[in-house]
DNA sequence: GCCAACGTTGGC
DNA sequence: GCCAACGTTGGC
């Protein structure tokens, strides 16, 4: 099992709107960037992300499930451009702030503080374990 | 709302 | 294949 984070405006997706979805998920659409394409055709079925809210909140909300490994974008018909599905786990009670991260030494490596634009990004299991701590939520 | 950082595009 | 120009993203 890999760990991944989601980065969303809450304008234009929220956590809400992924929550609404329920157990049917929902396509992580219009990712027009290679990396983070990359990114999701590693995933498989059950991986976990966290779901971030950037702009004017930057912080972590949600948990996330992968439910569909990468599958052609329903939103575009450049089939250089995939998609996974993901589905709302559970939300995080204590959102884990963008401050907060760059605050704690062991979160200082992270793509979120390194690479802020990338939209799909890893996240290391050691990474996982102390935001989720951070978080007050159980990330198994 | 501004601006820096980054990725992509297209001309050469 | 290089590099300048451009558009977009996201933190501040």
């Amino acid at each position: 099992m890999r760990y991944w984070l989601f980065k969303s405006e809450p304008d234009t997706w929220s956590w809400d709107n992924q929550v609404a979805k329920g157990e049917t998920g929902e396509e992580w659409d219009g990712v027009r960037n290679y990396q983070a394409r990359n990114f999701m055709r590693e995933m498989s079925v059950g991986d976990r992300g966290f779901f971030y809210h950037s702009q004017k909140t930057r912080e972590i909300v949600g948990i996330v499930e992968v439910c569909a490994e990468a599958h052609p974008d329903s939103t575009t018909d450049d089939d250089r451009w995939e998609c996974v599905d993901i589905k709302a786990v559970k939300p995080v009670p204590n959102p884990v702030t963008l401050d907060d991260i760059k605050a704690t030494e062991a979160l200082s490596d992270m793509v979120l503080v390194k690479n802020s634009r990338l939209s799909v990004q890893p996240v290391t299991e050691d990474e996982w374990a102390l935001i989720c701590k951070m978080g007050g939520v159980d990330g198994v």
